[in-house]
DNA sequence: ATACTTCTTAAAGCATACTTGAAGTCAAGC
DNA sequence: GCTTGACTTCAAGTATGCTTTAAGAAGTAT
């Protein structure tokens, strides 16, 4: 029930230099150590890594996942305040994805236009497969 | 016809130090200069710089915006790399929004837990502005 | 028991994208 | 004519998010 930290490396695809840079700045519990003082994640690790990676990939810095990660720490009596976060992040989120899809709109002019100006030189090839 | 930085500023919203960092770093052309050596921007560099903001705004890095730009000012022999550019960049953005919505979901899924969870606690109010 | 591998920590280094500071130029207002 | 304010360049500094290095400990294979 205990993974190494090349394990948990391989399950989530972060770096084992990330994974102890994260334990560092606490958006990870001090991980549970083996006779070695060897990283022994348990399950529940894996699935805080989980979290962590998905507020990450949703543009949350470090510090504001710090800051949640902390608040989950704490109990119950931080639920509401963890509820703001989360409804905050999700504004944010929708957001940063419907400023990307207006600017995907202009990147699809520039291709409809690069498409028209290829076209009317002499045809290169390979250009097809979209 | 001719804009300052100042009013550049204003328009694009970029700080004057940006304007100046990006001319440095030649996703700008050498922007022309006044009697008194000042930047007198053109409408062709508005233009060009809504350009370079769409590019960043979609996530591509200050070196391959350098790249597509100087490509820009090399004339019509380089259309087909950067119709090349442009579809790779299309499709970079667009698994970039498909990837956040992916995510966008976990963080929905976090907001109903939250939800769920606060309304069991002794009703914290001033949060229904959702 | 010796070498190899994998881990450990702490500190330093790196990439990206700007931002700030210092020292100087120039036109305008008082 | 002197100050003020907006600009100039160039170099150095900052913030973020890791990655690399150095020095060492411990378990494994020969």
């Amino acid at each position: 029930m205990a993974y190494s930290i090349r394990e948990v490396s391989r399950r989530t695809g972060l770096p084992a230099s990330t994974l102890r840079y994260y334990e560092t700045e606490r958006l990870l519990p001090p991980v549970p150590r083996d006779g070695a003082r060897r990283r022994a994640y348990a399950q529940e690790d894996l699935e805080t890594i989980a979290v962590v990676t998905c507020l990450k990939n949703t543009g949350m810095p470090i510090q504001e996942i710090r800051r949640f990660m902390q608040l989950c720490r704490q109990g119950d009596s931080t639920l509401p305040e963890r509820y703001r976060i989360v409804l905050a992040h999700r504004r944010a989120t929708q957001e940063r994805i419907a400023r990307l899809q207006k600017e995907l709109m202009h990147v699809n002019q520039k291709v409809a236009y690069y498409r028209a100006a290829c076209g009317l030189l002499d045809e290169p090839d390979g250009l097809e497969g979209e």
